[in-house]
DNA sequence: GCAAAAGTGTTTTCATTACACCCATGT
DNA sequence: ACATGGGTGTAATGAAAACACTTTTGC
């Protein structure tokens, strides 16, 4: 087997950090590993590079095993390529993260994978491989991303309240947000589009639904408008 | 030969965007190449990363061997890695920039090129392989970070003037910037080291020599402070 | 009627912008 | 004396921050 002999002198891999959003918590999507190295280790689900694929495209197929989702958010973050990295050989991986729904995925039992499941960002410890360094440098990237380009509303789902919204910033930035002033800021963007619609089921006022608009996104960014949180 | 095998079936490379700043103007050091592919074309100087190497000492070694130099300013970007992106084979190239001090510099002759030459940015065309958009990202990167890291400082000599630095970041922004404000914001800072020095040898009132201050920042930094033109 | 989160405006504070003239040197 | 770039301060503007109470619903 030819490719094996060489993937374990020199090979590339994709890792996807996967991020999620739920309650008042980032979670990310980790394995349990199946097989060595580092078997019974939580790691970061990932794919060695097929010679006929593309890079993003290794990282949306992780995706697409292990959860059936595709047209997701994705962004590459960094390549990890230290001589010792892996145990079996030199391999190169590239670091990428996505951004999904929670509520729209039903988690795959993956052939390379004991579980799956979604990890509190704050309880991740201890990875495989160099993982943990990935997560952190995609969680980063992320903060960065977030408060420069609207993508935060590609953790929530299609409808959600400026509260959802604002706690999801919260749990990325790790800082407090005055209600008010996000609120306006947002508000005064016009990038969101209201529904008519409220909250139902919950034990108080209910909430108003929005969802993002991305005509209305485009419109405004030809006028001139810069988002920034 | 199982390196040349398995180097035209898949491999990795490093390119490095060596910037540089000189008049008013932002260079990148560009070569010619003297080998298939792309003979006599214009491309960034980069390396195969042999199996010993971590990937920033690739790209560190395509430094030292095109200008003998060490020590610099380099910063991991992106890998290009699109299946049909190099002739010859699949081959990832992951892309750095560097930043260096033209001053400090004497171009040696590579191995692989025919020529090697300090490039204005804005009159970059028609690269060999990906490497237009290669040096495109790797501007941009270098714009955001520009502004959020105490890093133009690496373009310039040692002791500079405030024009200088001034200078060096309309040309990177692309924009032109007022002198009183920006000199406020700058030496507000309080990172920088006057030398009680003069320009010498102009045609005009001598400017006052700076040089960008380490200790001070470090120190600033630990106060809170927040870098950010 | 009580608990729980939604919703809402104004003032203060601070950073950014705009702007024009005198100064020191070489030729 | 003139050309060239160096060096400087203040007022106006606008964005961000601080801050507390009323509203609507379910139980």
């Amino acid at each position: 087997m030819p490719f094996q002999n060489e993937f374990y002198k020199s090979a590339f891999s994709v890792d996807n950090v996967i991020f999620g959003f739920e309650g008042e918590n980032l979670k990310v999507l980790l394995i349990k590993r199946k097989e060595e190295p580092y078997r019974g280790e939580w790691a970061l689900p990932g794919d060695i590079v097929q010679p006929e694929w593309n890079l993003d495209e290794g990282a949306r197929n992780v995706l697409k095993q292990l959860t059936g989702i595709e047209n997701v958010y994705l962004e590459q973050v960094h390549s990890f390529g230290d001589v010792n990295r892996h145990p079996r050989g030199r391999v190169i991986t590239i670091a990428y993260y996505s951004l999904i729904k929670i509520s729209d995925v039903d988690i795959k039992p993956a052939s390379f994978a004991e579980k799956v499941e979604w990890k509190d960002i704050r309880s991740i410890e201890n990875l495989a491989f160099d993982h943990y360094e990935i997560v952190h440098t995609c969680l980063k990237r992320l903060r960065l991303n977030i408060k420069l380009r609207p993508i935060g509303f590609e953790l929530l789902p299609e409808k959600f309240t400026l509260t959802e919204l604002q706690k999801l910033y919260e749990s990325i930035l790790e800082q407090d947000l005055d209600k008010r002033n996000f609120r306006k800021k947002i508000l005064s963007m016009n990038i969101l589009r209201y529904h008519n619609e409220l909250q139902t089921g919950v034990a108080h006022r209910p909430a108003k639904l929005y969802s993002f608009d991305d005509e209305k996104y485009e419109e405004a960014k030809e006028n001139g408008f810069i988002f920034e949180v």
